[in-house]
DNA sequence: ATGAAAGCGCTAACAG
DNA sequence: CTGTTAGCGCTTTCAT
C-alpha cells in the first residue's frame, strides 16, 4: 500500500502538500503544476489514503451504524439495507450492521459501534413504527428508517402509509369491487392507522359507505383465521385489502376453503412487507411496493448530508419508480410507493 | 474518552505500563500492586481502547468482511448474519456486510473492506454450491459459509447434505410411504448432489427401488409446476422430499388441484433455504432445518481462529441443536442438521 | 506557495 | 520491572 510519504519523496515534495493536493484543498494554495504532478505519482502508485490514520486525526470514521431489530427474522430487512449500503458505498461510506433483539444487547451493540467510532447511525424498525431512540445514541446524527421518533425529533424515511391504503383501495374500486374488507393490524401503529386512513378515504371518494364490519385487526395466529373466516361468512366481501402478504395469505386460505378464486371470484391487494411470499407464493397478489431500497438509499444521503454539514440537494437519487419528495421537505419525509398490478385484481363483472 | 495517557498520569507511571497491563501482557513484567492500580484508574476513567489507534500500530482492525450475493433476496441469509454477528460480537470483533449483485461490483466492495483493513472475510452463498474465490482475497483468511470452494482450497462450513437427504427420505419411510417423489434442483450444485444420495441411500437401506422417474429437477417457474403436475399424474407418490420450500409448494399447489390432503393423503418434506414460507404459510410442512446461525457462528470462529492463530478449540460454541463437528476435523467440514416433525408427515394407514 | 513539525492513541523495541 | 523512544499514516497549524 502506498502511503503519502512515499509518493512525497518520490514526486520531490513534501507530505503536506500531497495531503493538501489530495483532498482537494489545492485550490490557490499549490501550484497547479506541482498538484498535477503528484496527482500522477498517486495515480501510478495506485495510492488509497488509510483510511485508519486519517480516523485517528480527524474522528471521523465514515462508517456508519445500521441498527436493526430483526435483520434475521424478516426478509424484508434485505432491500432496506442493500440500498442503505449501495448510497454508503456511491458516498465513500461504509456501514456496519447490528442486530439487536429486542433490549437486552441493544446497548453492548451501540457501544462496540460508538468505539468504533461510528459517525452515524440508521435505526431502522420493521413496518413503520414508532420507535424510541436510546438516549446513548442521541448526540449522533441519527435517521430512522421505517419508523417515527416521538415528536418526530429525528428525521425518518418513511412510506407514504396514507397513500398505500388510497392507492390500494382505490385500485379495488375500479376492479368493480363494492364490499372491501381491510385485513388490518391490531397495533396502532403509523402503518396501521395511515392505511386506514387511506381505505376510508378512498371508499369515501367513490362514494362508498364506511363499514366497521369489514374491517379486522389481527394480531396472532390462531385467532386471526377464524376472524377473517367469520368476516368471509357474514359479509362476504369482494375485495380485500390486507395490511401485509401474512394477513393476505389468510385471505387465500379461506377463500380456498370457501371455493373461490382470487381474481375472479374476489380481488386481493396487499402489501409486501413480505414480497418474497407473494413472488413466490402468490403470482396472482396484487402488491403495493413498499420502496425498500429507495428507503434505505435514501436514509444514507439523510444521515451523511447531516454528518458532512452540506445540503442534502446535492446527492444524486438512484434512478427509481418510486418518486422522491424533496430532501429539504418538512419530517417526516415520506416516499410514494409503486402499486403493481397482477391478476388479483379481476374486473368484477 | 479516557485515554492510556490518561491513565497514566493519573497512576503516576509511563504509558507502556498502562498498555502492557490493559493488553494483560503484565504477567511478570509489571509489578501486581501497579498493575492492580493501573486496572482502577482505569476502570474508574471508564477507559476503553481506541480500536483505531490500535489498528494504525498494530495493522489489525477486528473487523471481518462478510461477502455475500444475495443478502437482499433471501430470507434466509439473516440466520447466518445473525450467527456470524453474535460470534464476532462474542469473539471482539465487528462485521462489516457488504451485497454484491453477481460480479459487477464485487471488486469495488472487496477494495473497499480491504480499505478499512478487515482481518479476514466470510464468503457466503445461498444453499451450498461451488463458489468461485475472488483472487483478491486470497490473501486473506477466508471461511466459507453454505459453499464449497473448488479442491476444498479454504475452509467452509456447509450443512451435511447427505443427511438431509438421508433423514428427510427416511422419515417419510418411517410414516409409511412407499412411493417417495424427490422434487430437486436442475443445478448440479453440492446440495443437490449430496441430497440426492442421501435419498438415495435412505430408500435403499428400506429395500425401495430408486425409481428415476419419480425426481424431478426443477429450475424456472412456469416448467416447474408441469413438472410437478406430472409426476403427479404419471407416478401418483405418496410421500415428497422437496429440495427446498419454494419447491415444497409446487406440491402444495398440485396436491390442492388434485383434492389431496398434506399429512393425511399425501405426506411432505422439505428443507428450510426459506423456512420463513414454511413457518407462516404452511404450519403443517415438515422441515428439515438448516442451521444457519450455527453456520454464521462457527464460520466466524472458524475465521478468528485463523485470524488470530489460535486452536479452534479455544471457543464456546452456542447452545444450539445442531451437532458441531470437531472443529479440527478435516475439512469440509459439514454441521448435523435438525429435523422438525410437523403434521406434513402422515402415517399412511 | 511549500515544508517542518506536532500529534491523534496506541504498541513495541530497547534501555536502564 | 518500568520508562523512554520511535513511529503507524494522516491532517493541520505555523513558519518560511
Amino acid at each position: 500500500m502506498a502511503t503519502m510519504k512515499e509518493i512525497a519523496r518520490q514526486t520531490g515534495v513534501s507530505v503536506s502538500t500531497v495531503s493538501l493536493v489530495l483532498n482537494n484543498r489545492d485550490e490557490g494554495r499549490v501550484k497547479p503544476h506541482i498538484a498535477q504532478q503528484v496527482r500522477q505519482t498517486a495515480e501510478r502508485l495506485g495510492y488509497a489514503p488509510n483510511p485508519l490514520a486519517r480516523s485517528l486525526r480527524t474522528s471521523r470514521t465514515k462508517i456508519l451504524g445500521f441498527i436493526s431489530e430483526e435483520i434475521a427474522t424478516t426478509p424484508f430487512a434485505g432491500g432496506i439495507i442493500l440500498g442503505a449500503q449501495d448510497a454508503a458505498s456511491t458516498l465513500g461510506y461504509m456501514m456496519i450492521t447490528v442486530n439487536t433483539d429486542g433490549v437486552s444487547n441493544e446497548d453492548d451493540e451501540i457501544a462496540a459501534l460508538q468505539r468504533y467510532g461510528v459517525d452515524g447511525f440508521l435505526y431502522a424498525k420493521m413496518s413503520n413504527r414508532l420507535a424510541q431512540i436510546p438516549q446513548s445514541i442521541t448526540d449522533y446524527p441519527v435517521v430512522l428508517v421505517d419508523a417515527t421518533s416521538e415528536g418526530h425529533r429525528f428525521p425518518s424515511i418513511q412510506p407514504d402509509e396514507f397513500r398505500i391504503g388510497y392507492d390500494a383501495t382505490k385500485r379495488l374500486i375500479e376492479a368493480g369491487c363494492t364490499k372491501i374488507a381491510y385485513i388490518g393490524c391490531d397495533d396502532d401503529m403509523p402503518a396501521q392507522i395511515g392505511r386506514l386512513q387511506g381505505y376510508r378515504q378512498a371508499l369515501e371518494n367513490a362514494g362508498l359507505r364506511f363499514d366497521e364490519r369489514r374491517t379486522v385487526a389481527i394480531g396472532g395466529n390462531g385467532p386471526a383465521l377464524s376472524a377473517v373466516s367469520k368476516l368471509f361468512d357474514n359479509e362476504g366481501p369482494d375485495g380485500f385489502f390486507c395490511f401485509n402478504d401474512a394477513r393476505a395469505w389468510y385471505v387465500y386460505e379461506c377463500a380456498a376453503r370457501c371455493g373461490l378464486t382470487i381474481g375472479q371470484d374476489i380481488s386481493v391487494v396487499g402489501v409486501d412487507n413480505h414480497r418474497v411470499f407473494a413472488e413466490t407464493l402468490h403470482p396472482r397478489l396484487t402488491t403495493v411496493e413498499l420502496p425498500h431500497y429507495e428507503m434505505g438509499y435514501w436514509a444514507v444521503c439523510r444521515l451523511v448530508s447531516e454528518i458532512e454539514d452540506r445540503p442534502p440537494s446535492s446527492f444524486i437519487m438512484p434512478a427509481t419508480t418510486a418518486q422522491m419528495p424533496a430532501l429539504d421537505a418538512p419530517a417526516p419525509a415520506s416516499i410514494h410507493c409503486t402499486l403493481i398490478n397482477k391478476e388479483s385484481v379481476a374486473r368484477q363483472a
